[in-house]
DNA sequence: TAGACGTGGCC
DNA sequence: TGGCCAAGTCT
C-alpha cells in the first residue's frame, strides 16, 4: 500500500532524522516515575493511563498505583472494588476494568509475562494499535509504531501532511510512514523521542521551533506553516441534561448510595441517587426526584429546598446536577447501600459525585 | 464510521 | 468564558 505521503519519504533524510530525534531525546527527556525500568507491566499500566490524559495528573496515580499493585499478579489478584478506587478521577474507567480483564488473561494463558507478538499482544482488552506498539517497542525494544496524537501532530508537520488527523483511518498513514522511519536499532527511544517532541517542543498551539532538533528536517517549518498543521476537524458541543441528586441519610448519619451498571457511562462507580428531570413534567424538579425514589427504591423521604447544584462536563454530556438532601423515614430496598461515613471512603465515585457530598458535608442541615 | 467514554488545565 | 484539549479504545 503506496501513500502520497509515502512517497516524500524517498527524498528524506531518514538517517539524520534519527540520529537527531534520538540525540536530542536522550539528553532532554523527562526523568519520568515509568522510565525508571523497562519492566513492561508498568510499560503498561503508564500507557493505559495517558490514554487521552495529561503527564503531570498520571504521575501520582502511576506512582501509588504501583504501589498497591506492583505486579501482574498483584492486580490480577486484586478486589475490583479496591482498583476501581484506585482509578477514581482519572476517568474513563473502562481502562482499568479492561487492564485488570487483561491482566487476568496474561497470568492465566501467558504465564504472567506479557507477550511479545504483536497478535497476541492485540488481543488484550484495552489494548489498540497505539499501546500495542508502545508497549512492544519501550519495553522489549521491538520496531512497531506507537502512532498517538503527539506522532501525528509531528510527523504532519515534518512531512506536511494535510490529513485530517480526527479521522480513524489517518491514524494507518502514519503508522505505514513510521515503519519507514522507525530507528531498527533503538525503536524505544525513537518512539518515545517523537511523543516528547510532541509534548515538549511540536506542541499543538505554539511550538518552539527554534529550539526543535529536528527542525532542519521540518517541511512545515520551511514552508512556515507549522501553525497550520495538523489539520483536525471539530467536535461536537456535548448535550446538557438536567440531573437531579439526593444525598439520603437516616438518623444514625449513615448514607445511601447506588452501584452504576456494569457497562456504559462511568460503569460500576457509586453515586447518591439522582434521575434525569425535565420542566415539560410540569412537576417541580425536588417532586420529579422525590417520586423517583419512592418509585425505583421505595424509599420514603422529606426532600430539603435546593441545597446548590454541580456542573459535571463529559466530552459528549454536560450534567446540570440539582441537589437535595434527605432523611429517610423507612428502610428502602436493596439497590440502595446503607454506609458509615469511614465505609464511604472504599467505594469510588465519579468526581461530580464527590461534589455532591461535599456539599452534604459542608453543609448547616448536616450538624 | 461516528459516537461513547472522564477529567482538569490552559488561554 | 468556552473551546480545545492529553501518550486511545470499543462498539
Amino acid at each position: 500500500m503506496v501513500y502520497e505521503e509515502k512517497n516524500k519519504l524517498k527524498s528524506f533524510p531518514i538517517q539524520a532524522f534519527q540520529q537527531d530525534l534520538i540525540h536530542w531525546y536522550l539528553a532532554e527527556k523527562r526523568d519520568l516515575p515509568w522510565r525508571k525500568d523497562q519492566d513492561p507491566y508498568k510499560v503498561w499500566v503508564s500507557e493505559i493511563m495517558l490514554q487521552q490524559t495529561r503527564v503531570d495528573t498520571v504521575i501520582p496515580y502511576f506512582t501509588s498505583f504501583i504501589n498497591k499493585f506492583p505486579t501482574i499478579d498483584a492486580l490480577a489478584d486484586a478486589n475490583e472494588e479496591e482498583v476501581l478506587k484506585a482509578w477514581e478521577g482519572l476517568g474513563y474507567y473502562s481502562r482499568v476494568r479492561n487492564l485488570q480483564a487483561a491482566v487476568k488473561e496474561v497470568k492465566e494463558s501467558y504465564g504472567g509475562v506479557v507477550p511479545k507478538s504483536p497478535e497476541e499482544i492485540s488481543k488484550l482488552k484495552g489494548v489498540g494499535p497505539y499501546t500495542k506498539g508502545a508497549i512492544l517497542s519501550i519495553a522489549y525494544n521491538i520496531p512497531e509504531p506507537a502512532v498517538d496524537g503527539n506522532v501525528m501532530r509531528v510527523l504532519s508537520r515534518i512531512l506536511s501532511i494535510w490529513e485530517d488527523i480526527a479521522k480513524p483511518k489517518t491514524r494507518k498513514i502514519f503508522e505505514d510512514i513510521t515503519y519507514e522511519l522507525i530507528s531498527k536499532d533503538d525503536p524505544s527511544s525513537f518512539n518515545q523521542a517523537l511523543m516528547e517532541l510532541g509534548a515538549l517542543i511540536c506542541t499543538p498551539t505554539s511550538p518552539s521551533c527554534l529550539l526543535c532538533p529536528v527542525r532542519e528536517h521540518c517541511s512545515a517549518f520551511e514552508e512556515g506553516v507549522q501553525t497550520e498543521l495538523p489539520i483536525k476537524s471539530k467536535k461536537k458541543k456535548p448535550k446538557p441534561l438536567q440531573i437531579t441528586a439526593a444525598v439520603l441519610y437516616d438518623a444514625n448519619g449513615n448514607v445511601y448510595i447506588h452501584k452504576r451498571p456494569s457497562t456504559g457511562l462511568l460503569a460500576n462507580l457509586w453515586e447518591h441517587p439522582n434521575v434525569e428531570v425535565n420542566a415539560e413534567v410540569g412537576k417541580p424538579y425536588r417532586e420529579q426526584l422525590s417520586d423517583y425514589l419512592q418509585s425505583e427504591y421505595h424509599a420514603k423521604v422529606e426532600l430539603s429546598e435546593l441545597a446548590g447544584t454541580v456542573e459535571h462536563i463529559f466530552s459528549h454530556l454536560i450534567w446540570n446536577i440539582s441537589i437535595y438532601f434527605g432523611e429517610l423515614k423507612n428502610t428502602p430496598n436493596q439497590m440502595l447501600v446503607s454506609l458509615t461515613e469511614e465505609e464511604l471512603n472504599k467505594y469510588a465515585f465519579p468526581v461530580s459525585h464527590q461534589k455532591i457530598y461535599q456539599i452534604f458535608k459542608g453543609s448547616a442541615l448536616n450538624v
